[in-house]
DNA sequence: TGTAATTATGAACGGTCGTTCAGTTTTAAT
DNA sequence: ATTAAAACTGAACGACCGTTCATAATTACA
């Protein structure tokens, strides 16, 4: 599990109220801060919507750094919650492996505004708050590097131990890419089609044929 | 070839002044924004690296944007400028898209800083701008597309017509992925293993087999 | 109901930064 | 040497925006 996010301060003393607001808070800014960009959105703005002053919104938070940490890290656990359960081991590591990339680029499908905010400002963050994505990314690669691991293992991938982490952050990024890459995949595809096609190219490119003499 | 850039205006008569001043100017910029991003930057800053003053500047330009686009039209071009002499077609299909996978992400490790800001900052720009920088990212695939529909012909490779252009995508990116996960990638390859790794992977994915019975 | 602690408010502050422009220097042609 | 056009300068402008704080409203508790 990941260690939770280090504490930002805040004025008010009611522990839950600060949870209830912070939560108002990041579903005001998140709309935002996705059409608009971190930079070009105004503090002022976020309150509006949030619905409360800008004396308030300070409460609660210290600079306006802190709520775009807060944005991200809700933005990264919804993404988590969302893909874990679909990422259970169950039945052979070929159909596990399918089910997880099917679950894993829907889900970028449904969250793409989403991911593709996460990657364009993660570098406006702290160092320390960088850290904490990168964690969580890796924590995903995790998951595929575990289903990949035991089809090795059982025989049904052809690999090199050694480059199961590799293919790992492979598939991720080949499924982040239909979010990043929409404005040409996204015409020529279809979801269903491109979670086909790719899963098909991944496929071929784990089975066992290395054996073979030429 | 790309049709050129709209052209910006400029206070100045001289033409070929002008040329010669953008190029300081985004000789200037272009470390200072891959440091700091775009937003962060001063334009009194990259006046003072330019080593003229705002006004002079403004001479030049019409706003901190053009700037910008100016940057990441340099970026591109010096990216294709490096790239395509390397993708000549020359003997096998094969032998060829080996080369030019090597050639794409060496290219990638030597401008990585460049290339993740391009895609950074891509989001800032105006849609014109944009639109130009989508279709110099289309030309590179085209070229891998080339290479693929070639070797699709002549039966080297095993994959279906209509996803070549796909296929030319995985490609691009999984070059580019070098640069984006550096902070985990470049721990654990060094990039001669990289290039080797991914291109052994790429091969296996587009190696015959489709017609092997179940 | 009274009052003290907590929470909410938004005008005001201070700083930054993109951009301009009135004036100076340089260049080039006569 | 004269002068007009071209190029350069940087102080000043104005707008914006993150943040604060004195004050008001609300809540909790007696």
């Amino acid at each position: 599990m990941l260690k939770k996010t280090k504490k930002i301060e805040s004025q008010i003393k009611d522990k839950e109220l600060v949870e209830i607001r912070r939560m108002e808070i990041v579903k005001a800014a998140v709309d935002i801060f996705v059409r608009k960009g971190f930079h070009k959105t105004t503090v002022r703005e976020i309150a509006q919507k949030f619905g409360m002053s800008i004396g308030t919104l300070y409460e609660y938070i210290r600079t306006k750094e802190d709520i775009l940490y807060l944005v991200c890290d809700y933005i990264h656990s919804s993404v988590g919650e969302r893909v874990k359960p679909s990422l259970k081991m169950s039945g052979g590591s070929k159909e596990t492996l399918e089910r997880a990339i099917h679950a894993y680029i829907t889900i970028v499908d449904e969250m793409q505004d989403y991911i593709i905010f996460l990657y364009q400002e993660t570098k406006s963050l702290s160092y320390e708050a960088r850290k904490y994505i990168f964690r969580a990314e890796q924590e995903m690669a995790g998951i595929f590097e575990e289903i990949l691991k035991r089809g090795v293992e059982d025989g049904t991938f052809s690999i090199e131990k050694k480059d199961v982490s590799l293919v790992a952050h492979n598939i991720m990024v080949l499924g982040q890419m239909w979010a990043f890459r929409r404005w040409v995949l996204q015409k020529a595809y279809t979801l269903k089609q491109y979670i086909k096609t790719q899963t098909t190219l991944i496929l071929n490119e784990l089975a066992s044929r290395n054996t073979k003499p030429d």
